[in-house]
DNA sequence: TTAATAGTTCAATAATTATTAAACTATTTT
DNA sequence: AAAATAGTTTAATAATTATTGAACTATTAA
């Protein structure tokens, strides 16, 4: 399987970001990850079907607001938190206590 | 000319207003009308047609995030910086600090 | 009262994004 | 080694959003 994509922090972009979450299942996927931590991709509920699954998945991390960790034949998805941070102070902690 | 939809403040959603600034143009606006406080349409310096324009303001308009008051034949926006931070506080000032 | 100004709206098209279904890759289990 | 699992990728289509240009509305100025 190819490399996964995932832009440094200098890389992020606040419009990309946003547009991003400006999405309702994106804003779900954010939402879960931010109340139960790192979690594979099964562990979604949400009626799509994979490969839709899939394409929302890249656009958050293509964005720089997810990670993926690869263990075995699952990937861990989970939010970067610390990088988000840095570069964006205060918009994920301001986005998540108000989703 | 027809009533100018604005939502009320219980109307507004997180991810409509999320992308509604996922987007660079508008984003620019936002910025402007930040920086700037309350702004007819034909002050901002973006290379678009004017119904482009248009409609981009009309996308932040009925997302919440901006006000038009209407004063002879100019439009005067401006942001429900009130209404914004009573319905999802602290989200505005993180996304206009990292603009 | 005609023309100019400041926009909005509409219809057509272009561009982007989302969804599906099938094929694919890598890993693990049998 | 074959089959199952957990996803990604690709190609086609559907749906949404953006842009243009022209027509329109309301207001003000000549």
């Amino acid at each position: 399987m190819r490399e996964l994509f995932q832009p440094s922090s200098e890389q992020f972009n606040l419009s990309t970001i946003l547009g991003a979450l400006g999405d309702p299942i994106r804003l779900r996927m954010v939402k879960f990850l931010a109340e139960n931590g790192e979690n594979n991709c099964s562990s979604f509920d949400i009626d799509l079907q994979k490969s839709a699954l899939s394409h929302h998945f890249k656009v958050l991390r293509e964005s720089g607001l997810i990670n993926v960790r690869i263990e075995g034949k699952q990937r861990f998805l989970s939010i970067r938190t610390v990088e988000l941070e840095s570069r964006f102070p205060g918009l994920l902690d301001a986005i998540i206590k108000n989703i």
